[in-house]
DNA sequence: ACGAAAACTTGCGTGCACGCACATTTTCTG
DNA sequence: CAGAAAATGTGCGTGCACGCAAGTTTTCGT
């Protein structure tokens, strides 16, 4: 692996976070996620309130973690995994779509909860930003390092992009979108599966790949 | 204009909020940023420490929004003064350039505060987010409107760079980053003023505009 | 111009995020 | 292997974000 387990003091630290992981869901998911409290999670998961606080920054993180949990690792390491004759941004492409979709029975569950509520919705959006770091690593590794900065552009681009289409995927179409696709005069598609979505929303950033990787492999 | 004000109403409510920015700002100037509570700021202003929270949604946001307050706006209106016949990565580059670069007194005199803490810092970063709805509106117009989603999907990537121009730059270029790059093993260039750092952060998106530029009008 | 409807302010109450200091555990050094 | 050094868990206290339900002001229909 790329990191040795350094420790015991590592391994409790996982145990502990994904004990609060999965208490945060499934409690929230037994009775409403207005009616878990901080005090729940952190009694379930056999903590201190104060000590989940050192784990998560919001209640919401907790519950949304344990559906995004490892997905961020998982994207760049299937980017990495592309044979390194396919354009950079199709592996991106294909690798951010892939993830997203493999979506097991308890990740649907969990989705619908998280799409009920505004509060579990905005952190779900959010956890889409903590794709970057990964991203930006396997990217600058596929041009050679030649431009560290360039790869960390491109990446939170692709992690703003990817916010983007799961902010329209799981938008219940109100009337908000309609007047406002109809004050842009454009015949836009108003829904669409997840993987289209992703697809539509990464395409406008292809060239921006493609000039990034002829710069560095002529 | 573009809304001529609709009444009594807007002009109370922008009163409010221009109140609040400057009770905030002056305040976090006058003692530390960490006296000022929002008690306080509610009372400079003459509403309630709940109208406040109407306005804003932490302490930072208020503080921070005294310098970046219509920035966004501005920043659109730079990019559409432009005439028709440059390439939209370059209006959009200088317009950011400009607006980001017009440091007044006062401004700059806030932005030695708001370097030295780290949750002010934050807020200074997040504010960059604001800079996409603006955006996206005059970059969908430039495209004729003819993809909206990529204009949105290039108004975020600009939104994203941005954030990472300032974040380098604001860094106190700590240990960390010294051992970040040289782990990266590439040469690269520690810092660098405001508007060099703007231009590289969003130089390696412009093939993404020309791309879509040319695909309106060939 | 008048009354209904919509928008804004505010007091109150609840749960929460987080700094600080200290006890405890794990790791590192000689 | 002992003791120093570093990282974690935890209790406590403070200020804050925000839902809710009046009370008040502005807007709008007729």
């Amino acid at each position: 692996m790329t990191t040795p387990p350094r420790g015991l003091r590592e391994r409790k630290k996982q145990a502990t976070r994904e004990a609060l992981r999965e208490a945060a869901l499934r409690l929230a998911m037994e009775r409403g996620p207005d009616q878990v409290r901080v005090e729940d999670i952190a009694e379930a998961a056999g903590v201190s309130p104060r000590t989940y606080n050192n784990y998560f920054a919001s209640r919401e993180q907790a519950i949304v973690s344990a559906v995004t949990a490892d997905r961020e690792a998982r994207i760049a390491a299937a980017v990495a995994a592309r044979p390194a004759g396919v354009r950079l941004a199709d592996a991106v492409t294909e690798a951010v779509v892939e993830q997203y979709t493999n979506t097991g029975e308890r990740e649907h569950k969990a989705l619908v909860l998280i799409t009920a509520q505004a509060a579990l919705r905005d952190a779900f959006l959010d956890s889409a930003a903590g794709i970057e770091p990964p991203l930006t690593a396997v990217i600058a590794e596929r041009l050679d390092n030649a431009e560290a900065h360039t790869a960390r552009v491109l990446a939170a681009s692709v992690a703003a992009a990817v916010r983007i289409a799961l902010e329209g995927w799981l938008r219940p179409a109100g009337k908000a979108e309609a007047a406002e696709s109809f004050a842009a005069g454009g015949l836009v598609v108003p829904s669409g599966s997840l993987p289209d979505r992703l697809r539509m929303a990464l395409a406008p950033l292809a060239p921006a790949f493609d000039a990034a990787e002829q710069r560095t492999q002529p």
